[in-house]
DNA sequence: ATGAAGTCAGAGTATTTTACTCGGATTTTG
DNA sequence: CAAAATCCGAGTAAAATACTCTGACTTCAT
C-alpha cells in the first residue's frame, strides 16, 4: 500500500550486490550484518527478490546471493513491487476495493493519476542511480 | 506517513464546499451523509482543516462549513499535510527518525529525492483541478 | 558420509498505525 | 431557552506492518 520498510532494506540489500556484481555471492548474514537488519526478516525479503527474478541464491558453503540482471536494467519500482506490491498511495486505490470502479468518485480520478506519476518515477531510477546518489552524498571526512 | 482515508474524506468534503463556494454553509451532518463518512470521524476532519486555515466554520442553527480560500488556491499537498502531516513516502523519512541524518545511509537519499517529487507533484494541484478532473470522469449515461 | 554453512517455506506473533467512537462543553439562532 | 450546530479531549477497535520460529532441504569441505 505504500513503501514499507521491506522495500528499503531490500533495496540496501541490493545495493550490496550491486557493489558485489560479478564477483562472490553474499549471505544473509554478511547482508544483515552490514545493513543492521533482522536476519530471519531479510530472510523473507531475499526470498521474495528471488522469486521475482531480480536475485539468484546458490546454497550451501560459501552460497548467497546475486543480482540477476545488471544494476542499471533494476529499477526501483520492480523493487518496490516486488516486495510491497503495486504501490497504492491511497487505500481506495488498493485493487480488491470497489471505490476505485463506482461512478461518480469524485476523488479516486484524482489519486490515479498522482499513483500513476510516482509509479513512473520509480520506474525511471534504477540500482546505478541509487549507487551513484549514495557516491555523490558521502562525504569524504 | 502515507496519503489516508482522512485526506480523501478530506478532499471529499472539500469538493462539495468548493461547489457551495459563496453559498450557504455545509453542516457535517450533511457532508457525512452525501459521502457516506462516519459523521464523529468527519466532524474530527473537518476541525483538522479549520485549525489549518482551510475551512472556516459557523455555530449554531444553519451552520456549518465555508471554503476560506479559493478552490484554486488550495493545493492537495495542503489538504494532505493538514490531515496526514508531511508525506513520508518511506517510514525512515519521518521526522524524528534518525535514520535520514545518519551518514552512509546508502537508501535516505533516493527516497527524499522521491518524496520530494511527490510533494512537488501535490502542491501543483488544486481542488479546482480536482474538480475539472472529475466533472470529465462523469460519462453522461 | 557427515556436519557445517547456507537457503527455502509456511505459519505464527507483536507492535504500530489507522480508523473510528464517545461524552460533554460551547456557541448561535428561532 | 431549546434546538442545531461545532468544539475538544480521551479512548477503543480493526488492520497493516514488522517481525519471529521451526523444521526442512541443498551444497560443499573434510
Amino acid at each position: 500500500m505504500k513503501v514499507t520498510r521491506k522495500s528499503d532494506y531490500g533495496l540496501r540489500a541490493l545495493c550490496t550486490l550491486a557493489r558485489q556484481y560479478n564477483g562472490d555471492p553474499v549471505s544473509i548474514g554478511q547482508l544483515s550484518a552490514e545493513h543492521k537488519i533482522p536476519e530471519p526478516f531479510l530472510e523473507k525479503i531475499m526470498q521474495e527478490l528471488r522469486e521475482h527474478g531480480l536475485v539468484e541464491a546458490t546454497h550451501g558453503r560459501g552460497g548467497g546471493y546475486l543480482l540477476k540482471k545488471r544494476p542499471s536494467h533494476i529499477s526501483l519500482r520492480e523493487i518496490v513491487h516486488a516486495l510491497d506490491g503495486p504501490i497504492a498511495l491511497v487505500t481506495c486505490l488498493d485493487p480488491g476495493l470497489k471505490c476505485s470502479i463506482e461512478e461518480g468518485c469524485p476523488t479516486s480520478p484524482i489519486w490515479e493519476i498522482v499513483n500513476e506519476k510516482l509509479e513512473e518515477y520509480l520506474a525511471s531510477l534504477t540500482l546505478s542511480d541509487v549507487m551513484s546518489i549514495q557516491e555523490r552524498e558521502k562525504v569524504p571526512s
